[in-house]
DNA sequence: TTGAAAGCGCTAACAT
DNA sequence: ATGTTAGCGCTTTCAA
């Protein structure tokens, strides 16, 4: 009967109250060796009756582990990394830890802050999708203090960690094939920018597809702007105004909110999809995709990015597992919901 | 140079190499009372040197307060929430507090083990979305260990507390009074669980709406389900499998993932929007609202939600405001994005 | 302006 | 099986 009308009942009270000392309540509270089943139940009976919740900063303070894990990614309001979260917070309450969430909005300053404050807190250990390569200083910062951490999404230029990423360069490869083999020759890239490993990689994946297919990327054709809406209108924008001569067929958005921004300023142009422009899309847009069913899309198993690393993390902490630094990259599926170019005027060259 | 190759560096480390006492340092950190300029140098200069990192869980220990706040939603990954967890961050990093985050899928006891586990972390103060209001035990529970919490979304019945909600009842009411002013009279409505409080609510807006234009509430066009996909999926089914004399001319989904169920539904059934059925949805669809912009919806200011309530919060920790609960209703606003009985064939009677 | 002592609540390591 | 001691890293007195 919880009637613990107490504001802050300690591991003393219980013991005075149980009749035994503060280390026998420790140990039942621990499960830990042998507590005599009759003393057990008296403590049991103290702690219910006084309401007692133990205190897990003294215990972290003294054992120097916290339960709790920090997770950074860049805006939790992307689809794609609140699966994540999703996946992560799944995993850790599995294992009984809690996770402090933060977004760095893809500032390297706000991650650093953040991380600091983690550190800190004594978080036992970091999942990150690092702001740009410049987080490198910060995760250095993170191994230095001895804290295990795991790379989500995105790698860092010069880190070696545990890290779940996705087949950035192999989806934007097949994304762009895709288009290819409808005939389109004249593709766009709408991208983020080039400081972060994904945009990198898919632009990568672009270009190989183009040069297998004997085509020459076109910088005219390559927009390089920021994973957000307004980046997506302002490049389709753009594109559309190029020259009949050299203004693309197709567009391919190098992620969901790049996407949503085209359809946008396409929308705006009073173009349709696909007649008057093809779009490709990397990452699914979870409802959008249900309620406007009709955009080609390179679908990553975004809950899977956030339990698997979380997984790595709680085998790093256990210290199961090898201890050389483990990567695993995630497969994206090709999503051919309408055809791109079933209704494309221009034939291929 | 933060070379600091050690592991824990506590204050004494920096004491001793600064040359003063642990108090010192502490004052440093702390910008407390007066430090003479000379040797708050000193001892910055050892923190830089040394890699020194206070340790938050002894300071908390001693101060009683952590800096820490914790955040439960029913589930992260319903775009309502999300930006509701997006505007309490951001607060909450504004004020330099840290946010521990937790999904209780609208369940009780996965919300209570939640809730002791921040308790025992010593949060300083708590915003959650009740699961229902089977939560109020729990809620009283935080309430007797003295820790501030604001209600979001929901409140529950028997507990008076801060809070954030919408304002349910007169949205429902708008919406269905859209829908009458169109024509319609047989409105169906497919809600979440009447255990959860905007349930209730909008049933009651709908419910009021309709007594106004004088037609009887009917039990057969009200399916309750849970805010999920699948139920809107199911309800949508069910509604369509009735008799053509009671069949519904339009369905009022009170959540937004109750609308895409529906869509899925509708568009299996081979039905389109709104020329076979009427729809109308409570919240939007943030990105999807952008690429299928063809639903009326209630949109709810989502942000606020979290920023407000976050505020709210921290008020009560520093003590400011009044020292009676404060409750805010957020206004929706209707969007209107076509007209759901522009083409209705059926006039009212 | 600075320091010394005491202790926040808990548990590891050693008794018994 | 249970208790005693000491101390995790910091800050609140109180004193100098």
């Amino acid at each position: 009967m919880t009637d613990g009308q107490h504001d802050k009942v300690t591991i003393q009270d219980v013991a005075l109250r149980a009749g035994v000392s503060a280390m026998t309540v420790s140990r039942v509270l621990n499960n830990s060796v042998r507590v005599a089943p009759e003393t057990r139940k008296r403590v049991e009976q103290a702690i219910e009756e006084l309401g007692y919740l133990p205190n897990a900063l003294a215990s972290g303070l003294l054992k120097g582990r916290t339960s709790t894990i920090g997770l950074i990614v860049s805006d939790i309001s992307n689809p794609f990394f609140t699966m994540v979260v999703r996946g992560v917070e799944d995993t850790a309450q599995r294992n009984s830890y809690t996770v402090f969430i933060g977004n760095s909005d893809e500032s390297v300053e706000k991650e650093r802050q953040y991380v600091t404050a983690l550190l800190g807190k004594r978080i036992d250990g970091l999942l990150i999708a690092p702001a740009s390569d410049a987080s490198r200083e910060t995760l250095e910062m993170v191994r230095r203090r001895g804290c295990p951490f795991v790379l989500v999404d995105r790698d860092v230029a010069g880190i070696t960690a545990d890290s779940v990423i996705g087949d950035n360069v192999g989806g934007a490869y097949t994304l762009t094939r895709h288009l290819l083999e409808l005939g389109h020759t004249r593709i766009a890239l709408v991208n983020g920018q080039p400081s972060v490993r994904t945009a990198r990689d898919r632009r990568r994946g672009y270009e190989k597809a183009l040069l297998e297919y004997g085509l020459e990327p076109d910088p005219a054709l390559i927009v390089e702007t920021g994973y957000h809406r307004a980046g997506g209108q302002q490049a389709a924008h753009h594109l559309l105004s190029l020259p009949a001569a050299v203004r693309p067929t197709a567009i391919f958005a190098c992620n969901n909110f790049l996407a949503v921004g085209v359809v946008e300023a396409l929308r705006a142009a009073q173009l349709s999809i696909p007649e008057d422009m093809a779009l490709v899309s990397f990452d699914d847009i979870e409802l959008a995709s249900a309620l406007h069913p009709f955009l080609t899309v390179m679908a990553q198993p975004v809950r899977s990015f956030g339990t698997i690393a979380a997984q790595l993390l709680f085998e790093r902490l256990t210290g199961e597992g090898p201890s050389q630094p483990r990567q695993v990259i995630l497969t994206p599926e090709l999503i051919v919901r309408h055809s791109c170019g079933a209704r494309l005027r221009q034939q291929p060259a």
